[in-house]
DNA sequence: CCACAACCTGACCAATCGGTCAACATAAAT
DNA sequence: ATTTATGTTGACCGATTGGTCAGGTTGTGG
């Protein structure tokens, strides 16, 4: 159930940033109310009122839930491709690997709300954003695939699968936002403070750099 | 969407077996579209059809879509319970989590849904489920990082951190069965093959064991 | 100041959904 | 054979939901 916490929303008086902000607060709300109901348990009336708007003021900006929910999942697409560039400009495993570990773990820690609605879009088959996964993703995927191969080949880390190492990357950065409420609950209940939060970045790091040999 | 494939179901005539026989049917089916749709996009109406059940005959056996909800998330949770065993009578992190690496795999490959199922439940706050997490999780998770402290101060792996292992495996070998359609997108569309799938068991245990230091 | 476009909103509607129920069918117990 | 408990089902209902719309308000360019 989400709560029912009222996302802040200015009321600026010229027409462009209406707009913009009278959208962005939908679109955070949005974000946080698809996360914790699924797209079939969201409804537009929570939207609104955790926006602080009439519902009808929702369908004037976004015509149908269909586009208020595919606006919310590619914005978290966008935010993790921003987050590769760690990756390219790198000598190495141990820098591109691990800067994208940190940035993969802290967009965990500020975007959970993003990570769990991309989780459950593609875990229903990703109805919206197939083409993203069909071309975006699988090109960015090769280029890093190609990336990591070059590493290899160079003696820098173990000959390890490219592409089973970026599933073992996604898998466990996002877990911590998509399983977020499982580790709480593991951690007394209480949200991981910045020092918990450090020990699970440098834990991932530590494991994943081990486990493909990039360090001892 | 759910494919509309019905789930096979006998018509025995003996009184128990016919109880048995359709709790199973619409558990298979309730598994199927809860995980493709999520609690709130799935229909009484479409579980009955895809059990080939009268919708009113569903609630026959299960008075509510909660009811049917719970019993589906508690089987998968008893599935990963069982599959723990690999741990316990293990000498050492190799053939434990080697082991159990094994069966979180298998599991994925033969219940994709359950898992599904668990991250959406999980993801939306654990609703139902919270208790378990208390105490049934809670107290296997702490009965394992025991298990794990041991053998670093067996000096059989790197003092690693043992609660962030855990997190690891069950991102890890949970991600191909809940981000299973994105690899199967990357896959040219195509499922993956036994053999695919061993060199995945493969690569996840190659890199999990060097990373905690059980293999160099 | 005026006219137009952008923005706002309460009331409303058709469709869908979870759940109920009364009537009926069948298998097992007596 | 008769009774009884269990299983089956179409029809129905109240509640909720996504979306519409007519009429109003507000900002802006001329």
């Amino acid at each position: 159930m989400p709560s029912d916490a009222q996302i802040s929303r200015l009321k600026p008086g010229r027409r462009t940033d209406i707009r913009r902000e009278n959208e962005r607060a939908i679109l955070e709300a949005a974000e946080k109310v698809f996360a914790e109901a699924g797209f079939g348990g969201a409804t537009m009336q929570l939207i609104a009122d955790m926006a602080g708007l009439p519902k009808a003021n929702l369908h004037y900006y976004f015509a149908t839930k269909e586009d208020l929910y595919r606006r919310v999942v590619q914005q978290i697409f966008e935010i993790w491709l921003d987050a590769a560039s760690s990756f390219d400009d790198a000598p190495g495993p141990i820098e591109g690997i691990g800067a994208y570990i940190d940035a993969k773990m802290d967009i965990s820690r500020t975007h959970p709300h993003g990570s769990k609605v991309w989780a459950s879009e593609v875990m229903h088959g990703a109805p919206v954003i197939q083409d993203y996964l069909e071309t975006t993703l699988r090109d960015w995927t090769n280029g890093r695939i190609a990336v990591i191969q070059r590493w290899i080949d160079e003696g820098k880390m173990k000959p390890i699968n490219p592409r089973h190492l970026l599933y073992l990357l996604w898998a466990t950065t996002q877990h911590y936002a998509d399983f977020g409420h499982q580790i709480q609950t593991l951690n007394g209940g209480k949200a991981l403070s910045d020092r918990q939060w450090a020990e699970a970045k440098a834990s991932v790091k530590d494991m994943v750099l081990r486990g493909i040999g990039a360090i001892s």
